[in-house]
DNA sequence: TCATTACCAAACATATTGTTCTGTTTTAGT
DNA sequence: ACTAAAACAGAACAATATGTTTGGTAATGA
């Protein structure tokens, strides 16, 4: 890809992220991105045909790359362990989430962050969808497969919302704790999850 | 209160309703609702400062009555029942959202309805706090009082939201089942809560 | 009845949006 | 190094949205 077309892109994202640090998404204009940025204002729109697409682009990136990283783990290493939450895939993306790479915490802690935290359990979704439902561990529940995911997926976006809105101060492993625990018991295969090695 | 005042107010809520229900909350113009809602400009704003406190006084009214409504049931009656789920408040709370009234049912099936279930769990927050919180019954858990009414606040809306994705094809009974089976087990004390009569 | 109050219409300056134009700079390929 | 293609900037554009002011009308409640 041509030179200036990630760094204008990378410009944009970089100026959009810093001025959801201050104010609402809705709040923000195009003129205020552009401004920031210090683009054109063709080149702005050259780029995104809206400010939600900007939106959309920037979490798919964000949120993509931190699943897709979780799920190219290893999967004997990565599993869903009993009890200790040493192992567990979440405990890395609470990891991830801390090492803050690529400003992600700043979105995630910016003023109206549900709009983030959907995108996030969207794209979690996938996620718990091959870590378990693929492993057969939804099979023996009376609860429907989609039901499970959206809620697995939903509590553990609403513990990262909880962590944030109280800075961080626990610890990944203390919310992984937190967090297994609301859901382990809801598996009934989940006390055991072997890994396949 | 003035006649006048009240009926513009509904004008506009009707209007702004009805708005919603095609397009996103972004997407609508406050132009549009005073064109909808046969209101002059000046009428519009001597009402709400602005859109985004039209919107926080209409979820307001709308989930408050029904929170409050629920609340202000007898404890004795619709209490954490075991097992069966035909007592439970959160049951009557999915009938009183079937009845439709206030057309809330077009707001929450809305294209963009995470705004309004945000505002429906920050309502019930103060339900379940003191259903459960003041009986007790987060005393014996591991897990932080505020983390729980969390989870659960937050559990209940995205059954509610799963619930109107498929176009609520399911039966209340059969929601308040699938809630209660992921909440249940992880409340120490919950697989009792005897009413205290 | 009468004072109050809500309403409306019009106009206003200002800001935003999305597009179109022209011209410049940078890039990638040869 | 040369060139064609591209990405960029800047300005201008119409259309629309915003929020406020003014002056006048009509409904309300006491």
């Amino acid at each position: 890809m041509d030179r200036r077309q990630k760094k204008t892109r990378e410009a944009i994202f970089a100026a959009f992220t810093s001025l959801l640090a201050e104010k609402n998404y809705n709040q923000i204009s195009v003129q205020e991105i552009i401004d920031a940025a210090n683009i054109g204002r063709t080149t702005f729109y050259a780029h995104f045909e809206t400010k939600d697409y900007l939106l959309r682009d920037l979490c798919e990136g964000l949120f993509g790359h931190i699943i897709d990283t979780a799920m190219g783990l290893p999967h004997g290493h990565y599993h869903y362990s009993c009890g200790s939450a040493t192992d567990s895939v979440f405990l890395h993306l609470l990891r991830h989430l801390q090492e803050n790479d690529n400003h992600i915490l700043e979105l995630l802690s910016s003023k109206n962050n549900d709009l983030f935290l959907r995108y996030f359990k969207g794209n979690l979704k996938k996620l718990i969808r091959t870590q378990y439902a693929k492993k057969g561990q939804f099979r023996n529940s009376k609860l429907p497969e989609d039901y499970l995911v959206n809620h697995i997926s939903a509590s553990f976006v609403e513990a990262v919302g909880w962590w944030l809105s109280r800075n961080m101060q626990e610890s990944p492993e203390e919310i992984t704790e937190y967090f297994l625990a609301t859901i382990e018991p809801i598996l009934p295969s989940g006390l055991i999850s072997p890994s396949e090695d």
